[in-house]
DNA sequence: TGGACTAATGACCATGTGGTCAATATATAG
DNA sequence: CTATATATTGACCACATGGTCATTAGTCCA
């Protein structure tokens, strides 16, 4: 008898139970295609989980089957419920919440999985990106747009932010996720000072965009 | 010889000299490539130049030497080098130049095949990327960012800007680019009014970034 | 006209891919 | 302990890819 138990424990298969074995198929596979990028085969992710690729195809029966679920865990499934409300919550001024959330976005955003994998998904034309974003629309551009409205003119009382105050909201965000990119996606140097960065941006966007607000609204071509 | 130049029918077989051949190689794989993403495959390639795809490899060992090639076509040589003056211009005010550049650059710029074959070359690591950012952090980023020193200070005669200007220039120049991102790489609805977007912008900018800046630099103390 | 030089090709290779399926092994019920 | 249901596998398919190389055929010169 040459058998002898294989002392690092080497469990020839593993039976689990469909639901527990798909938990770690997304699981492994959040990490391995952030690492990878969606090139990454099933193969590869199959050894990685120490399990045969024909299981993953019994999960999910197309490779984009599985990178939708990807995208799910990782881009909706870790929205921070609190930003919900960070952003319009009155009791702090606008400044303060503005800096608040982009300083704790930001943080929780600039890291090479989230960019690169976003990036990687926006390129191959996953839906999810465009479902990410219309969140983002919803719980930040509006409500921020609205507020620099207010910013102008106190008085407003519209419920949908005109599209140039939209513009601008999406000016800041794009502004401040440009900076991930050009770390994650461009490899570039930048600065590692993330609260100094959004104070900034927030002190550029709060000093300008009310006044070119106005400078629209109130007529047009205005020049500085 | 019954020749008639544009062949009309199928020639066999054309032999060019290297040079040409070269040249045509070249520029079929710009568009190729531009249309397709960097996955298209080389035989495809091949067979919409009308050779054969052995052929390729004989000018290029590799895919990724044809690459690195299109790379420098598409974003080298396409660098309008009337911008290079355009911003230093001072016969012009300040806005004005930026106005103009920006609008010129982004309509240059916001192009499906540019802008993600750019994004997807940053992905794939690809050091055109960082050679091209470097060109604009020469051209424009640095130009910007002195100009808005001299803005606060009308004095500054220091040839490199601080770091805050500097980022407030790349914060400008990332919030411009953010829209052909927006565009053609998450394809979402954005304005189709470029120079109102520039305007717009470039306001906020002028009217936001050098409040934001004195308010740094005097938090900080004096700067030389 | 006939070589000779060398563009250009077709056939071929090794490898990797997404995806399928009949066979197998394992946790659990009886 | 045995039977059963099914989670899991290995072997396999068709196809695409990057890359190679001996062979073929344009074109220019003597």
């Amino acid at each position: 008898m040459h058998d002898a138990d294989e002392g690092p424990a080497k469990p020839k298969r593993k039976r689990l139970d469909p639901q527990r074995r798909e938990e770690e198929i997304v699981e492994g596979a959040v990490l391995y295609f952030s690492e990878v990028g969606f090139d990454g085969s099933m193969r590869d992710l199959a050894a990685r989980l120490g399990i045969s690729h024909a299981l993953l195809f019994r999960y999910f029966p197309t490779k984009d089957l599985l990178i939708d679920r990807v995208y799910d865990q990782i881009y909706l499934a870790r929205w921070n419920p609190s930003w919900d409300t960070m952003l319009e919550d009155r009791s702090l001024n606008f400044p303060e919440r503005l800096i608040r959330f982009y300083s704790d976005y930001l943080r929780a955003v600039d890291r090479p999985e989230w960019v690169r994998t976003f990036v990687y998904g926006g390129l191959a034309g996953v839906n999810i990106n465009q479902r990410y974003l219309k969140l983002v629309r919803r719980k930040v551009i509006l409500p921020v747009a609205l507020e620099l409205e207010r910013l102008v003119d106190a008085g407003v009382s519209a419920e949908t932010p005109s599209d140039e105050a939209v513009e601008l909201s999406w000016g800041l965000h794009g502004e401040i996720f440009y900076l991930a990119i050009r770390r994650w996606v461009y490899g570039i140097k930048v600065t590692a000072d993330i609260d100094g960065f959004v104070a900034l941006t927030v002190a550029k966007f709060l000093k300008g965009a009310p006044g070119a607000l106005k400078g629209i609204a109130g007529a047009r071509g205005r020049k500085a």
